[in-house]
RNA sequence: GCUCAUGUAGCUCAGUCGGUAGAGCACUUCCUUGGUAAGGAAGAGGUCACAGGUUCGAUUCCUGUCAUGAGCACCA
């Protein structure tokens, strides 16, 4: 006798072990027809889970939040039979599900290219019209190698290789296919609803860029069809907030081939830099910092010392001289250490901080370029601060509040905090590293936010907390950091004097806010879709005439606002009022300032916003209470 | 760097099963002076990424290089 507890606390009682679809039909045909699988004790099981305990259960169904999980990795599954029924040889690797979807990487003489997918769709729509059972079975470690190898399935005997040999291992076989998975499935291949193949790309084999290229297939799968066109949709969206592509269109930038990686900025983007500049200088100033400026080149023999030569020389640029090798900076660090090296400080004086606009040149290589978010050229808004080791916490936290800030002040409040804890290969003691770590926790505790540690990802020098924004397409960026480093200091000789009259080396906190000014931009224009905020935009407002005869005025209206410091344009040019309204509409000005007789004589202008939105007409210098009322930062 | 894809006018894109190319917008000139998202007409504009090869002939086919895109690896 076995007694079943539902969530609602009903109890059903049984004489013999019952599976979850059992279960779900003694309540009702509808529900047992809308298994997909069931949690037993709060563990996740297949409908045909046999249960023989006394246990609760909950029937997971497609209202069920695990639901979307089950399908899509049931979904992979199908995929990878698809495949290995249209291209016989293709081993499947690995084939976890993803945000949005999910993957399979498989081995095969060539690489699938996007022609191959809608042949492999086809063959999983017919694989869900065959209804396949989706069964479980177990084998021990061994067993399951030696039925991978069987298959010549080799990857996949790899794999369970690594697995202790004590294990017990669940496959999960539909139709003719069996893969290794921990499952639950769907109990029959008919239950997959709305998928669709996205796109091919390379992958290595268990993520090891010295190991084979697999190919890799991506797919999305969901409910029904209305989430999965959704989902497409919000996919066009996102891709017309490209900041390439709305760099174009508001002719802010452009990059070209005899500089890859590189930005040419155009008068429009170098407006909105200057602005986050300007606003950056203004936060150095209130913190403390002062700014400082260091040369591009330096001879090798310092990044020999700062220890770059030996870890980053492959990411950096050299150039020779009489006899001599210079590097352009990759890091803006070793030149601040200079400054803070001439002269003698002491403890008194600390913490010093030094803040650049620091232009950085990194070899990167050619696959990581992305628009102006991953180039070879880039400034940082970068700060170093030399302190005494009791004065990281207060440091931290200061930089903590000061970047939350910034990025309110762009118009950001999602922001995703990491702490990077120390890698194998490090300096210094562990006594030291466990110091590092813990005040960086205790700064962000004290600021009562939620962070996600990442084992092993510190720089060699220290810990590190990193600030991540999202891109349009939910990619995340890095932005600001703020790294302890007990090493760059001793390293380089950086000195002061303590108590004692003793020379000791300082602390060094190397930190960024917006991280890189180009990347920054980048995310700036994509979370903004292009419609910057009137403080960022790089033309705030242009004054449009309907004729010729308000032409004087309207260039009146104009000089007026530029004297008050706005981004102010005319655009007299003999066209339609409403032509000129679209033309500059489209390129996102903030205010659309129209004279025209009614205006020129009552000395006003007609307010339009890039919304549409009529403000009507107003004097002058309303409008400009109204924009230096939106402009203060 | 690796895998796959792409590279045609300022922009967005057609096209040529091998016979040196076309649209819309933008641009120039003329007409039009019009009150809130495109007024009309005419014109100019391209070594079809670059370099080799095959061919009577290559923008088209092949190879290589460069760049770009997606992903992987790497990272602000």
């Amino acid at each position: 006798m076995i007694e079943i507890t539902l969530p609602d606390g009903s109890k059903r009682p049984f004489d013999h072990p019952v599976t979850v679809h059992d279960v779900a039909a003694s309540i009702g045909a509808g529900l047992a027809k809308a298994t997909l699988a069931g949690k037993v004790d709060g563990k996740l099981v297949d409908a045909g889970f046999s249960i023989d305990h006394d246990a609760s259960l909950q029937i997971v169904t497609e209202k069920s939040p695990e639901a979307l999980e089950i399908l899509r990795h049931s979904t992979a599954h199908a995929m990878g039979q698809a495949v290995q029924r249209l291209y016989p040889g293709a081993q499947v690797t690995i084939g976890p599900v993803i945000e949005n979807g999910f993957f399979y990487d498989f081995a095969y003489g060539r690489p699938f290219t996007p022609e191959d997918l809608p042949k492999i769709e086809a063959e999983m729509e017919k694989i869900v019209a065959e209804q396949l059972p989706v069964t479980r079975s177990v084998k021990s470690r061994d067993e399951a190698v030696a039925f991978f190898r069987g298959l010549g399935e080799n990857y996949k005997a790899e794999i369970i290789e690594s697995i202790p040999a004590t294990e017990a291992l669940s496959l999960y076989t539909q139709g003719e296919f069996t893969d290794l998975c921990r499952g639950p499935h769907v109990p029959n291949t008919g239950k997959l609803r709305a998928f669709k193949l996205m796109k091919v790309a390379g992958a290595y084999w268990r993520g090891d860029s010295s190991n084979a290229m697999l190919t890799r297939i991506y797919g999305t799968a969901w409910l029904n069809d209305r989430d999965l066109k959704a989902y497409l949709h919000q996919l066009e969206e996102a891709e017309k907030r490209d900041h390439r592509k709305i760099g174009k269109a508001l002719d802010l930038f452009h990059q070209q081939e005899e500089s890859p990686g590189m930005v040419f900025w155009h008068p429009n983007g170098w407006a909105i830099w200057q602005q986050v500049e300007q606003y950056m200088r203004s936060v150095y100033r209130r913190s403390g910092y002062q700014e400082v400026r260091c040369p591009q080149v330096l001879d090798v023999s310092l990044w020999k010392k700062s220890g770059h030569w030996d870890n980053y020389a492959e990411n950096m640029f050299f150039t020779e001289s009489e006899k001599h090798t210079y590097a352009l900076k990759p890091m803006n660090c070793p030149g601040h250490v200079q400054i803070f090296n001439t002269g003698l400080h002491s403890y008194r004086e600390l913490p010093v901080r030094y803040g650049e606009f620091g232009g950085c040149h990194r070899n990167e290589p050619s696959g990581a370029l992305h628009g102006i978010m991953r180039v070879r050229a880039f400034t940082q808004d970068d700060g170093h601060i030399f302190c005494l080791p009791a004065q990281i916490e207060p440091e931290v936290r200061a930089f903590h509040q000061q970047a939350m800030q910034v990025y309110a002040d762009f118009g950001f409040q999602d922001i995703g905090l990491k702490i990077a804890l120390r890698p194998d290969k490090r300096i210094g003691s562990d006594e030291v590293w466990d110091r590092a770590e813990a005040a960086l926790r205790t700064a962000l505790s004290a600021a009562g936010v939620q962070w996600e540690e990442l084992p092993g990802e510190g720089a060699f020098y220290g810990p590190k907390i990193e600030y991540h924004m999202k891109d349009s397409i939910g990619r995340a960026w890095q932005v600001g950091t703020m790294q302890v480093d007990f090493m760059m200091p001793e390293r380089l000789g950086a000195e002061y004097v303590d108590e004692q009259s003793q020379k000791r080396h300082p602390v060094m906190l190397h930190r960024a806010i917006v991280g890189s000014m180009e990347r920054f931009i980048g995310i700036l224009i994509e979370h903004h879709a292009g419609l910057l905020p009137v403080w960022l935009a790089p033309v705030q407002a242009v004054v449009l005439n309907i004729t010729d005869a308000q032409g004087e005025y309207a260039g009146q209206v104009a000089q007026t606002l530029v004297d008050k410091g706005f981004r102010v344009q005319s655009d007299l040019r003999n066209e339609k009022v409403g032509y000129k309204i679209r033309e500059h509409t489209m390129q996102k000005v903030p205010y659309l300032l129209v004279v025209g007789d009614r205006e020129k004589e009552t000395g006003t202008i007609a307010v339009r916003t890039r919304s549409g939105e009529d403000l009507g007409s107003m004097p002058l210098a309303g409008f400009i209470d109204r924009i230096q009322a939106e402009t203060q930062r």
